[in-house]
DNA sequence: TCTGGCGTACTGGTATACCAAAGCACGTGT
DNA sequence: ACACGTGCTTTGGTATACCAGTACGCCAGA
């Protein structure tokens, strides 16, 4: 299943792309059973569509569903951000810092996929450590959207890499003055510029 | 899928119940091979867990699970109920008085299965109106997750149900004056009065 | 030439058969 | 009597075979 996953986030399988099962068993060298399951279980994941009697497609992903994404992150991330200073805030710096880092030189390298893999991993490491699965899951289901979404999508504004950056080492930086509340807020203010971006 | 989701959440399979994908397939009248979909998409939703060679099992909630479920719905549902008196009141306003209706016959009766399913049904009025489909699948897993819970789970003080009522009823009548904020705080004080009974 | 219906090929859905790993019980040896 | 080991049974995992529904193309008729 794996495999399958990590086509679809790594832009291989483009959204709308049908997944038929008898060919994805060739390709991956099993049978139609596991291949199935492994579908079923992407769409209980969102990142593909099963229509009855119609097989299995890559989601595609509207504007409208990734607004949804931010709201949500706009909703949970803020506060996970805020639980994970207090709670869990020493594995968290180090993760957050070597992710920061890698962006710094990706961005200089104006090297567009490993940044947002970069960034993706300092958001992850601001969130994980919140204490709730639940909220972990969703925020990481979520992002997972918001990386289909970026395949395709068409923003409004294009990001601004530098701005971006430049939030993260604000949110960072509050995070490790231990100022939860301040970093909380930062992560608001960061998801809300991002929300603007959609046309919000 | 549906019938051995509805015996779980029906309690009539306990949490911590293996599921037998054989002995489901004949009970069902069908092959494993729909069963073991089925289990895997409610492994999805989180209503078992799957543990590889060994099967699944109806997921075991713990206290600390109700109250990450709880949390969840803290910072979700008076967002969405703020959404759903501005983006469709008209149409959750009669579900809602619908549910509660039942809420107080059931209520007078001191019939707890039907008033905790009339109330879930009030939430789920107040919230699925919000426009975020993410939010609303979301609210409605954890509230899954509360009634898997409930099956087992021992609160520090059992409900109040009159209270809870009467907290609905402050909510419906805010959502109904059009006061979208108002409505919003009183669920997330609702919300919180539950939190409480968990000793969070 | 365009449209409607029929047939065929494709593909998802389900059943069945087979294999491998884990759990349990029984027996044996100390 | 207890503990360890071995074999049997149970059960999950995968492959394969079969069936049914859908879509697409081709042919015929207008």
């Amino acid at each position: 299943m794996a495999s399958i996953r990590s086509a679809i986030l790594a832009g291989h399988l483009a959204p709308g792309d049908p997944l038929v099962e008898r060919r994805l068993a060739e390709q991956l060298g099993v049978s139609k059973t596991p291949v199935r399951e492994a579908l079923i279980a992407l769409a209980g994941a969102g990142l593909v569509t099963v229509s009855p009697n119609r097989g299995a497609a890559v989601r595609e992903v509207s504007t409208q569903d990734i607004r949804d994404a931010y709201e949500v992150r706009l909703l949970l991330e803020p506060w996970a951000v805020g639980r994970t200073a207090r709670l869990a805030h020493a594995a968290a710096t180090g993760a957050a810092h070597t992710a920061l880092g890698k962006a710094k030189r990706h961005l200089h390298a104006r090297d567009h996929v490993p940044l947002s893999l970069a960034n993706r991993a300092f958001h992850r490491a601001m969130y994980a450590g919140c204490g709730n699965p639940l909220v972990v899951d969703e925020l990481d289901a979520v992002a997972d959207l918001a990386t289909l979404g970026a395949v395709t999508l068409i923003w409004e504004q294009s990001p601004s890499w530098e701005a971006e950056y430049a939030q993260h080492a604000e949110i960072l930086a509050a995070f490790d003055a231990g100022e939860a509340e301040l970093a909380s807020r930062a992560m608001r203010a960061h998801i809300r510029a991002s929300l603007r971006r959609l046309g919000a």
